[in-house]
DNA sequence: CTCTGACGTTCCAACTGTGACATGTCAAAG
DNA sequence: CTTTGACATGTCACAGTTGGAACGTCAGAG
């Protein structure tokens, strides 16, 4: 009945956008640097996404084509209400929980292969949690020095990936150890 | 330049549903529900959505209308070619590990707001992953007496759900901490 | 008998995300 | 001087997701 009752859309990439010109000003493909490298594995984004994103906010007035560099650089700036809208998201804003994932939608269906497959599919799972968490660990260590206060909330980030990829390792082996004592009681 | 770098869209919602069909004909209202009960933290997906989707895979073959209840019901089987589609997506196609999550892309930017709102965002992810870990926990008591073939597969999903939670919890509880004692050094 | 509520399907508008294409600048290597 | 590759932006079509409106059936309660 009521108007108040619609859903307003995410606009996480927007949030996202946000958070980074907090740190200071940058130019779109500055941006789109940053989201491969550090924001790929948290909320990524293409090219084509980011500047018709970022012409958006130029326009809602959340930032600011602040200078015109070479080659057309546009640099954008955070505004006032740029400001306050990713104090507001961070804040007031309750995160979305619901998260897809269609490695986990597989498990589910594990029965319509044979158990010896389904074995097999949660051993990859545990190689490729192995294999990140590899790589997450060197990280960790080329980050180890600094502590600052941006290094102190990138180290909790990059924890949650630590964290995460032991919880799937474990959680495949022990998965694996449940599928082969199933199958031992149903011969 | 090749033809043959073109990334074919995912389409898990289309094998979702084949997974669903897979253990029995059922109608896109029944299917609707169990999408809504079972699957709604892994792969939630709308009525409209649902329908349409049944009628494209329909037309595609991979499932058939197999008969006409009251009310117009429609009850889908799934076909053999169906069956094949949904083991070579289990085995041969590599699930796609990005996991867009704005709750963590927030803890990038808890720097715009003051340290003890930072702590209380911390809070409040861990008593969410309490109370959702309860709620897990009670479940897995009200199906821990089955273990025919199904209920194993199910249980291996509710696990992952479970450990999840509880690593977001000592997270959670960890960051609190690594950031108090962040904001002692720099006093 | 009428109303309610569950059952059941279809269509549509809006937005997000993806990949591809188009366009052009500038610096450095060969 | 030409080519390569990084820099830099804009636009388009297509598919997936969401929410809502619309329509109709059937069983049971009052």
């Amino acid at each position: 009945m009521s108007m108040l009752e619609c859903k307003l859309p995410d606009m996480s990439l927007r949030h996202a956008v946000l958070g980074l010109l907090s740190a200071g000003p940058a130019s779109g493909y500055d941006l789109l640097k940053t989201f491969e490298i550090s924001l790929a594995n948290v909320w990524p984004a293409t090219q084509s996404q980011l500047y018709s994103e970022l012409n958006r906010m130029a326009e809602a007035g959340l930032v600011q084509a602040a200078a015109e560099g070479p080659r057309g650089r546009k640099e954008y700036a955070i505004t006032d209400a740029g400001l306050d809208e990713l104090r507001h998201w961070m804040t007031e804003v309750e995160p979305d929980r619901v998260r897809r994932s269609d490695m986990l939608l597989r498990v589910f269906f594990l029965n319509v292969i044979p158990p010896h497959q389904a074995v097999e599919y949660l051993h990859k799972q545990v190689d490729h949690a192995e294999e990140t968490l590899a790589a997450y660990e060197e990280i960790k260590q080329s980050i180890a020095g600094e502590d600052d206060r941006l290094a102190v909330y990138g180290r909790i980030a990059l924890e949650w990936g630590v964290r995460y990829m032991e919880m799937v390792r474990t959680w495949g082996q022990w998965a694996q150890q449940e599928l082969q004592a199933a199958a031992a009681t149903h011969q």
